[in-house]
DNA sequence: ACACACCCCTGGAAGC
DNA sequence: TGCTTCCAGGGGTGTG
């Protein structure tokens, strides 16, 4: 499941493969991927045909492929993955796209659970619409500051672990990070997002900030089956402290890590380093700020 | 503002 | 062994 970290770690690796190639042809083999034009493949495939790749750009955990004319904005979802091939690759049963380039080369996009996205774009125009303008604020920008951060909090009665997977709160973290953040934050992924003390918040931002950096350094996660556009893995799964381990031992207390839903989410955290919010006590509620 | 159910889809696990 | 059923999961949508 590529979060932020992954998605970085695949444009870099894309950036590296495609970018200058022209496009000679799209094959789209599964058209329900496509929702922009919707129902409308075939436009798909023709305003694409001729381009060159210029760049390769990221929003959360949106790739956003622009050419001089357009913006493919490509979700990965679950499952998604792209393969630089040769004309001659036949593509496997869970091939959905393949984009043909002038110098023989094809890039192929993959995703066994088909829930991937692609919105085209005139260029400019994707950040003015569905899917990317609603994100909220990218966590490795320099605007994204504590401050903003606190701000951001400010009445929100909403569990952590929910606003955390919000995207248009904060893009970029998916269920993975967001275990690991809390954790590392010593915050209960049900606690009300407007009872954090302002250490607590600082706490939260900070480990919010430096998971999601270490995990770019380290090249992503390589947790169900995610590797980068060239098939290698990330390494940060050897530092996941949480996320997957029910049952053994927290690296700190060495209590038995839980996993329960929260927001529907299978959510992993410490039981003793991570308490159980008070129940609404019916008193005053302290004061956050 | 918030919570929750449902849908998309498939492979793997669990149950029988 | 082989069949059926259940379930995860990001995000959009709809309802309460």
């Amino acid at each position: 499941m590529p979060e932020l970290p992954e998605v970085e770690t695949v444009r870099r690796t894309l950036e590296q493969l495609i970018v200058g190639k022209t496009v000679d042809g799209i094959e789209v083999l599964y058209s329900p991927l496509i929702k922009r034009p919707l129902d409308d493949p075939e436009t798909f495939r023709e305003t694409l045909r001729s381009e060159t790749i210029q760049a390769i750009k990221r929003r959360g955990k949106f790739l956003i492929f622009e050419t001089d004319r357009l913006s493919l904005v490509s979700h990965l979802r679950m499952e998604g993955r792209y393969a630089l091939k040769t004309k001659d690759d036949l593509p496997d049963k869970h091939t959905h796209v393949i984009f043909r380039f002038t110098d023989g080369t094809a890039l192929h996009y993959r995703d066994v659970r088909k829930f991937g996205t692609f919105h085209l774009f005139s260029r400019g125009e994707e950040m003015q619409s569905a899917p990317l303008l609603p994100l909220g604020p990218e966590p490795l920008d320099p605007g994204f500051t504590l401050d903003a951060f606190i701000r951001m909090l400010r009445g929100k009665t909403t569990k952590l672990k929910p606003l955390l997977l919000d995207q248009h709160f904060l893009a970029g973290l998916g269920n993975i990070y967001v275990d690991e953040a809390l954790f590392r934050a010593c915050l209960h992924p049900e606690r009300p997002a407007n009872t954090l003390t302002r250490k607590q918040k600082t706490a939260l931002y900070e480990s919010i900030v430096e998971t999601l950096q270490k995990a770019v350094d380290s090249g992503g996660s390589s947790v169900r089956s995610y590797l980068n556009g060239k098939g290698e893995m990330g390494m940060f799964q050897l530092q996941i402290q949480v996320y997957g381990r029910q049952g053994e031992s927290c690296p700190n207390c060495h209590s038995p890590i839980r996993k329960k839903k929260v927001g529907g989410r299978g959510t992993h955290y410490c039981p003793k380093c991570q308490p159980q919010p008070r129940r609404r006590s019916g008193s005053a509620v302290r004061k956050s700020m």
